[in-house]
Parts: C-alpha cells; structure tokens; sequence
DNA sequence: CGACGGGACGC
DNA sequence: CGACGGGACGC
C-alpha cells in the first residue's frame, strides 16, 4: 500500500503525443483549448506531491538540479500563513530531464513523505474540484476495485483507501480525484446511493472536503469558560454587573428564575459542553432557516453555532434546533428573554438543552 | 398537547 | 460510533 496513487501517474510518460506541444516554458497558460477531453500536458513541467513540511524552495530546487538544469522552481505556500501547502511545481528546460527527474525521484522518501513526481496538468478551473469523498464502501475493496468502480467516468489522478492506522484495516472510507471535475460530478450522479458488487450497503460520493478551509481550529473560547463554571453553585447575582440592553421589551415577565435555568445547566453533560453552552429552542416553524436563530439570539451575546432540526425526508424544520453561546451570562439573558416570545404566531419556548434522545 | 441534532475521528 | 489522505494545479 506505499505506492498508493503513484500507480495511477497518468501513464502517458514521454510516451503519449509525439507531436511537439507549443510550448514548454512555465507560461503554458495562455492556451486554453478545452476540447472536452484534458490539454496537452506540459513535458517539462513537474508537479511535486507529499513534500515534507519543512522543505523548502530552495531545497527542492537543489534537488531537482541533481537531475538537470531546472528553468524554474515555486513551492505553493498558504497565502496567509506562508505554510507550504506541501505541493509544488519545478520545470525543466530540457523534456528528458523531466522524464529522468520521474524516474529517478517520484517515490523517493524524504523525513516521514514519500515524494510523489509527476507531469503538472496545465493550470485550469475545469481540473479544481475535481476531489471526491466516497463512504460506505465494503472493507475487503481494495483501491484497485476502488479505481475500476469508478474509472468509467473519467480519468483518476490519485485513488486512495482510508485504513486504521493500528490495525491496517480498511476504513471504508476512500477518495477518487479526477481530472475533470465534470467527471467527478458525473461520477457522483452515476454512483452515489448505488450498491457496489458484492456488497450490500449502498455508498456515499460527493465532493470532499476542501482542506485549505477546514475549521478544524477549537476556537480559543472554551478555556476560560470551564473554571468560571465552578461559581454557579450559587444564586446568580448580576451576571457580569449589569445586563446588557434587550431590545426586546415584554418578554421577561414569561421567564423563569435564573436559579431553575441553572439547576438544568448544572447536570454534567448537558448545556455546557466544553465549547459553549447549548440551548434549546422549541416550537419553531417548518420553514424556519438557519439566519431566523442568528438573528434571535445574535443580540445576546456571543453566538457560535445555530442548528435548524429538519426531517431528512422533507427537510421541513421538526419544530425545534440548538444554539450555542459561549458565554453563561449571555446564554442565561437570552434565555430568560427569548423563552414565551411569539415568533410569527408561535410562543417559543427556550432552554438549557438537556440530555434528553429519542431512543435509550 | 407535543419536545432535546449530530456521519463528532479520537484511544 | 464509518467520516476528509500524505495540504494535488501556481495562495
């Protein structure tokens, strides 16, 4: 399983077209001749996969000079935090340097990377997108059985099956890259929901996940909340010394006391939940979206997340979702505010959620 | 009257 | 308890 998606390099290696492209300077943008199937590759532009992080331009410039006098080298950084992005580009100015770097440098090991060398597609919006993530597949399929389910629909550039990292396992869990992101949308039409061969489950294509912008990042509220959770044993008092103005007039009169909204909050688990503090909101329209929460609560205070609970079949709101805020004091107010308000013709009801589920 | 998500990835 | 790779197209 090392040379995952190495063998699945396009196989045109210097041997494809024989024709003379127009041009083999790193400039190659210009012509963008989209005759339905992929352009000309380039054969003397190289793209650099699975780069140590640490390495530098420089370094990979270094090294592919071992091979032959190299035109131009740029290591693809995160525009804002200047982190390689683990990627880059090296041309060449002789083809036959190119095809030696391949051969002599794709799969080689560098700190904990095996550096992946291969032809650069010339840069274009048809190939971006072009990344699928597929769930639901049967643990004995391979990443060969992986690439001939989904090899009808396009070309696949790197084909990969997740694995657990102790056991070796599969996962169940694999991505496709294309070439075009029409064929990965073609894929996702012709695929997802289909049982594969054999197995009994159907799978789950859709695009993945772009990883420049995953929000993985915790923000950085939680820590402070969780040592102020230890003064609600008491009454509450004034919050933070005053409360902040409401610009929702007749409401408090419906609101418990602030010592039954603590004595929810306070059963581990439940409301607080290490990020922020979950409320529950009940008695929502079926049309109701997402922004009609931003928009409640948003007055109160700091409001991280919002969730509408739809029906999976008619996507109609349940009649209830959760907002998170990170503050206690916040959380308390708008509770204590928003709980009896009549929204359209609607009396909410609003609480610390609990742990209550369905089932068990 | 009713009623408390989540395709959370980690050991 | 299935869940975003090893940062894949010029940041």
């Amino acid at each position: 399983m090392m040379q995952n998606g190495m063998d699945t390099v396009p196989q045109q290696n210097g041997t494809m077209h024989t024709n003379s492209t127009s041009s083999s300077n790193s400039h190659n943008s210009s012509s963008q001749t989209n005759t339905g199937g992929h352009q000309e590759e380039s054969k003397t532009n190289l793209i650099v996969n699975y780069l140590p992080q640490t390495m530098t331009q420089e370094e990979i410039r270094s090294l592919f000079a071992s091979i032959g006098e190299v035109e131009s080298c740029k290591l693809i950084r995160d525009k804002v935090t200047g982190q390689s992005l683990g990627y880059g580009f090296v041309n060449y100015h002789r083809p036959e340097d190119a095809e030696k770097a391949i051969n002599t440098l794709n799969g080689l090991r560098l700190q904990n990377k095996t550096i992946k060398v291969s032809y650069a597609r010339p840069s274009s919006e048809a190939i971006k997108g072009a990344n699928l993530y597929v769930s639901g597949l049967p643990k004995n399929m391979t990443q060969q059985d992986l690439e001939n389910l989904f090899s009808p629909y396009g070309r696949i550039i790197t084909s990969r099956i997740l694995c657990d990292n102790i056991t070796g396992l599969s996962k169940g869990v694999g991505f496709i890259r294309f070439d075009q992101r029409i064929e990965a949308e073609r894929a996702i039409q012709e695929l997802n929901g289909t049982i594969p061969k054999g197995s009994t489950e159907p799978i789950t294509v859709k695009f993945a996940n772009n990883p420049s912008n995953n929000n993985k990042a915790i923000p950085p509220l939680a820590a402070y909340l969780a040592p102020q959770a230890r003064r609600f044993g008491g009454p509450i008092h004034h919050p933070t010394g005053r409360f902040r103005y409401i610009p929702l007039s007749p409401l408090s009169r419906y609101s418990p006391l602030a010592g039954d909204l603590l004595a929810n909050s306070m059963l581990p688990g439940n409301a607080m939940n290490g990020s922020g503090w979950c409320i529950f909101v009940y008695n929502l329209a079926p049309e109701t979206e997402e922004n009609v929460l931003w928009q409640l609560f948003g007055p109160f205070g700091a409001v991280q997340s919002v969730k509408v609970i739809r029906d999976l079949q008619t996507n109609k709101c349940k009649g209830f979702g959760f907002v998170t805020m990170t503050n206690y004091d916040e959380a308390v107010v708008a509770i204590q505010s928003l709980n009896g308000y009549t929204l359209g013709n609607r009396v909410l009801q609003v609480s610390f959620k609990t742990n209550k589920s369905k089932a068990t």
